[in-house]
DNA sequence: TACAATTTGGATGTCAAGGTCCAAATAGTC
DNA sequence: GACTATTTGGACCTTGACATCCAAATTGTA
């Protein structure tokens, strides 16, 4: 459905939010997310070209989100990282002769739609908020209390 | 949002259905569908090996549909051959203490859901009839009259 | 039988995404 | 200034998907 590296994104940003405005550091996210250590500064370095996330070097540095994460949704982390292509016209060379799209093109442009929509209407608010499930957002590891 | 090869797939499927029954040789295929002409053989035997489609070597031969057209779902072809993958556990390691998803794995797979009930829900037969705009099935090359 | 039209299977090539690693730049603290 | 904690950027490796090509196997026809 998404790319791995949008994954990663979403748990990136939504570690990043539980931190509550502090910065989240690398280790920390890595424990978090499960993201492949040497994978995350990749991803994060995206995001935050994309304006997504804010970033400090140093001692005390970290990551920040650029705005509230009720602001953010999740279509913004995915298509700043691997984007939803739409179809808009029929992809058989023959540009012409393709007003609308054919049906099969139309079907699973109409798919891409929803997908879309159902990304666009979900913030990372909603998403730390536990849903109905009441659940943990990221589901930590759990050892213990998590050192 | 799909593959690639799922696409061939399903070009390839609306041309062999559009041959009413009679086998669809694959030159021909080519040249409705666009698929990559080296490459097509390999999709068909991944829809053969899969059931959809029926084939036969030799002069006369070609591809036939394994079922009625009204009886192959779109989710069946992009099953065969790039299967739709819904999301059962938290996929962050530790299975255990993730009884439901957390928020953000729910609605991936909740967009993963639609996606998939959206394409079980279209029929190859829908695809060829035309649709509401009563566009041609696959935009074909439209050279005069095709040659 | 010979031949032409097909599919079938395997060997091989290419490329971008995912992933690793490390040196450099930056920033705080003693 | 020395040291430590960070991000940043670049070089590099690995792998699977996409794609090409060709020799076999199969099947109809003359």
């Amino acid at each position: 459905m998404i790319s791995p590296t949008a994954e990663y994104a979403l748990r990136a940003i939504v570690a990043i939010a539980q931190g509550g405005g502090e910065p989240v550091v690398t280790p920390t996210m890595v424990e978090m997310t499960k993201v492949p250590p040497g994978y995350l500064p990749k991803v994060l370095q995206t995001l935050r070209r994309a304006g997504l996330v804010h970033s400090k070097r140093g001692l005390g540095g970290g990551f920040t989100l650029a705005r509230a994460p009720d602001r953010i949704t999740v279509l913004d982390v995915v298509n700043a990282v691997d984007p939803i292509k739409r179809i808009e016209r029929c992809p058989l060379d023959i540009e012409s002769h393709c007003a609308g799209l054919c049906p099969l093109h139309k079907r699973l442009d109409e798919a891409a739609e929803m997908v879309e929509k159902s990304f666009a209407s979900t913030t990372i608010a909603e998403l730390l908020a536990g849903g109905e499930g009441g659940h943990a957002p990221l589901c930590k590891p759990t050892k213990s209390d998590g050192r």
